[in-house]
DNA sequence: TAGCTACGAGTCTCCGC
DNA sequence: CGGAGACTCGTAG
């Protein structure tokens, strides 16, 4: 007895027959647990004035104290099981008879309700089995509790014919301590132990709650020991080697399982594996199998009892990390430099199934490597605890942080509730028309200089605090009105989200001086998403004029803003959603930070005041000082005129060093060569440094032609659809696609270089490149994009196709 | 088990000449 | 052959 604190891996509901159960299952300071609560019952709502036709699925008919959105009463309808309210709701809907809520999962809802956000505290009788603690409704509310998790990497390597020849298993113990296992299918191995029982029950915690470090993990079973560390067990067959793991899974008992597609490829292989060596898959905690779908196509998620499963490629996305690609050997190098066992030049199967007929121990080793790879990558980007701050922040578990949707619901379903409604189901919203969107103007092309950036903190954030914008103030707009700028009304009352985004500012506030990064992001995705969430008809919160009133808002605070430092006498020649760009007066040269900082204390002041005199409102909107470049450039659009938007040029001043900074522009755009790029930057670098130009571009032509340039002609771009699909136009990159036949079907990228021939994927030979289309295509727009302005053309300069200096 | 809009550029395809 | 418009992709915020 007594209170435990813990925190929640997974949640699930359990339905066998006419029993209805939630499963909570973690980590806590005194080892695993596990909670069932069965006294929760599924529920959603009607209209009250709606009789039921007989047929009736529900327990009871319940009269609650709250409403829908239109503002009339609404029932709670409870039912012993999920499956009972899914055959009601199919029912209902047939009959034309609204619900509400019905899409809400009654694990969720249980927890959101009490707002427990993973940490909890909890009291009660309890029994432990095999290890884990289990409680059965206990006493249970939000607590703090910070967990420290057990993380194994897993990797399986598999040869020809769908055969499994290692399971490899990289593990760290929530106290650090490491441990590495290979499994290796080897048909010469004797199995000197004798055959491996069901998993046992796990061994004690010890006093600390800490899970012991484990030595070996197949006791009795004799080992090698690799080079790396780590040990290899050599298995007779397929079927023994699956038990192994599953000893292997039961000692380790990992919380978190992380790999390289580790779902959609490792687990899905085992599940099969499992399934046709007729051997339970139990690597859940409660000992049960996941359960692996493909939710998008080429994303995947694993659910089972107890264990989160976290994929590389897409946790490394979510956290914004770009790469040239997302293979292992590529993250790896670039995030550690290292390498893996077996490179990229080797044929990557046919070395396996090498080293499987004639050198087991050294695919034992390449099969461990990957995996500390991906632990190491792990370990390096924080991306665990990057994800524990975005699941505690939102409320999700650990793999659903990603959705945004689900998060705003975590937060304002019970805050709506307490405020007398109740929320549709997410189908039956009705999308709204067309929003728009942040405002972008720009002045000339040309350049500049001494040009100071001005943004907004979290704009749009900012926005829906100083104006209380979110659903609840739309609903209730009639008490103590007040109107946007775009005269849409809200209250100044009744509403929810503001007071949340004051309290995620604080908490960022607090977490930056903590010196916590991943808490700090964490607050910020959440926030970010607030705005996108509203807009969307796949939000059940979803209605037109929150977006509207939020962009409307938005570009009202940017064009009064523009304005007031126009009158001030400010040229402000670009701006896009929250920033402006100012050129500088003479008179500040003399000290630009100072100048740009007393600008910043009084457009503040002027906003401030501004929103206070026209609405009654205490303006939460906060201009920073963001940048100052030294020399700047707006490029005109490329069909000639007036200036674009979204690309520009700028140098600034870094702790003393010049910095070359280059926004929208082809030198950021993966789709141009690396060529090109380069040669816009090294462009912009001598052009902001009065550096010769005329005879260095000369001379990478030259270059060019003399295939200097050779390995950095390849195209890339992505296919974003099968390659039949694209009927209506072919584009080069699908066309070098085509050429792969059988090969190119699969590809996500194409990677293509241009020949005399055409495009031609870079995995055909490809001698004849079209050095012309480079030099027309590639470098000619770069160039003259910039030296317009010079009044320098770049056929002038190299003679022009006619003229032809350059002989191709 | 769906965050948003704004924007530019290149290429292809069609259409009229 | 040239222009218009559709299509496709990648980017800024």
């Amino acid at each position: 007895m007594g209170i435990y604190k813990g925190y929640i891996l997974t949640r699930e509901r359990i339905e066998v027959g006419h029993s209805h159960r939630l499963r909570y299952s973690g980590i806590s300071d005194h080892g695993p647990f596990e909670i069932i609560i069965t006294n929760n019952r599924p529920l959603f709502f009607i209209y009250r004035d709606k009789n039921l036709p007989k047929r009736i699925f529900h327990c009871e008919r319940r009269q609650v104290d709250l409403t829908a959105f239109d503002g009339r009463p609404v029932d709670g309808l409870y039912f012993k099981t999920q499956r009972l309210l899914y055959k009601a709701r199919r029912y209902y809907e047939e009959q034309g008879i609204q619900t509400f809520e019905a899409d809400i999962h009654p694990e969720e809802r249980y927890l959101m309700e009490r707002f427990i956000h993973g940490g909890i505290e909890f009291e009660g009788a309890c029994h432990s089995r095999e290890g884990v603690l289990q409680f059965v409704d206990p006493q249970i509310r939000k607590g703090d509790y910070s967990p420290l998790f057990s993380v194994l990497s897993l990797d399986i390597e598999t040869g020809r014919e769908g055969k499994l020849y290692s399971i490899a298993c990289h593990y760290k113990s929530p106290t650090g301590h490491i441990n590495g296992v290979v499994l290796m299918l080897d048909e010469n191995a004797h199995q000197t132990a004798g055959s491996l029982g069901s998993p046992g029950p796990r061994g004690p915690a010890d006093v600390s709650g800490m899970r012991k470090g484990i030595d070996d993990v197949l006791p009795g079973y004799p080992f090698e020991i690799l080079s790396q560390g780590g040990h290899l067990y050599r298995m007779p067959d397929e079927k023994a080697l699956l038990k192994a793991f599953l000893n292997v899974m039961d000692a380790f008992d990992p919380d978190i399982i992380i790999g390289w597609h580790v779902i959609g490829f490792d687990l899905l292989f085992l599940e099969r594996k499992f399934r046709d060596c007729r051997v339970p898959f139990s690597i859940g905690r409660e000992h049960g199998p996941p359960r692996i779908r493909e939710v998008r196509k080429g994303l995947f998620r694993a659910d089972m009892c107890g264990r989160i499963v976290i994929d590389g490629p897409p946790a490394l996305r979510a956290a914004f990390y770009s790469f040239d690609n997302f293979r292992l050997e590529t993250v790896a190098s670039e995030l550690l430099g290292v390498g893996k066992d077996i490179g990229e030049e080797k044929d990557k199967v046919a070395e396996i199934e090498r080293r499987f007929r004639e050198d087991k121990k050294g695919l034992a080793r390449y099969n461990l490597l990957d995996c500390k790879l991906v632990a190491d990558i792990f370990e390096k980007t924080g991306l665990i605890d990057l994800i524990y701050k975005r699941a505690t922040i939102s409320g999700l578990s650990m793999d659903r942080v990603g959705m945004s949707v689900a998060a705003f619901d975590y937060f304002m379903l019970p805050h709506i509730h307490r405020n007398g409604f109740v929320a549709p189901n997410i189908r039956d919203v009705v999308p709204g028309g067309h929003a728009q969107g942040g405002w972008v103007f720009t002045k000339e092309a040309g350049f500049y200089e001494h040009v100071v950036v001005l943004d907004f903190k979290s704009l749009y954030p900012s926005i829906i605090r100083t104006f209380n914008i979110d659903p609840l103030s739309r609903l209730r707009g009639d008490r103590d009105p007040l109107d946007t700028p775009m005269g849409i009304g809200f209250s100044r009352s009744a509403h929810v989200l503001p007071g949340y985004i004051k309290s995620l500012m604080d908490k960022r506030e607090q977490a930056k001086k903590d010196n916590d990064p991943h808490l700090s992001q964490a607050i910020k995705i959440l926030m970010n998403s607030f705005y996108g969430v509203m807009g969307t008809a796949g939000c059940r919160f979803y209605h037109r004029d929150l977006p509207s009133a939020i962009t409307g808002t938005g570009q009202w605070v940017l064009k009064t803003t523009r304005d007031y430092l126009e009158q001030d006498g400010y040229e402000v020649i670009y701006g896009d959603t929250d920033s402006v760009f100012i050129c500088l007066k003479e008179t500040d040269l003399s000290d630009c930070d100072g100048a740009a900082k007393k600008l910043v204390s009084r457009t503040n002041r002027f906003i401030t005041r501004k929103i206070l005199e026209e609405f009654g409102l205490e303006s939460r909107l906060e201009i920073e000082y963001e940048k100052h470049f030294i020399r700047f450039f707006l490029p005109a659009l490329r069909g000639g005129g007036s200036a674009a938007k979204k690309r520009y040029a700028g140098m600034m001043e870094k702790d003393g060093k010049k910095e070359l900074v280059l926004t929208g522009l082809e030198f950021v755009r993966s789709d141009w060569t690396r060529f090109a790029r380069n040669f816009q930057y090294q462009l912009f670098q001598r052009i902001f440094h009065d550096q010769e130009v005329v005879a260095w571009t000369k001379q990478v032509v030259s270059d060019l032609k003399n295939h200097v340039h050779d390995r950095d002609l390849v195209y890339r771009k992505r296919l974003t659809k099968p390659l039949r699909e694209y009927t209506k136009v072919v584009p080069p990159h699908v066309k070098a696609a085509l050429l792969l036949g059988e090969e190119g079907a699969n590809l996500r990228e194409s990677r293509y270089v241009m020949t005399l021939r055409g495009p031609i994927p870079v995995e055909l030979p490809h001698t004849d490149l079209d050095y012309r289309h480079y030099v027309e295509k590639q470098l000619k727009p770069i160039f003259d994009a910039v030296m317009a302005f010079f009044d320098l053309s770049f056929d002038e300069i190299v003679g022009g196709r006619q003229l032809s200096l350059f002989d191709f």
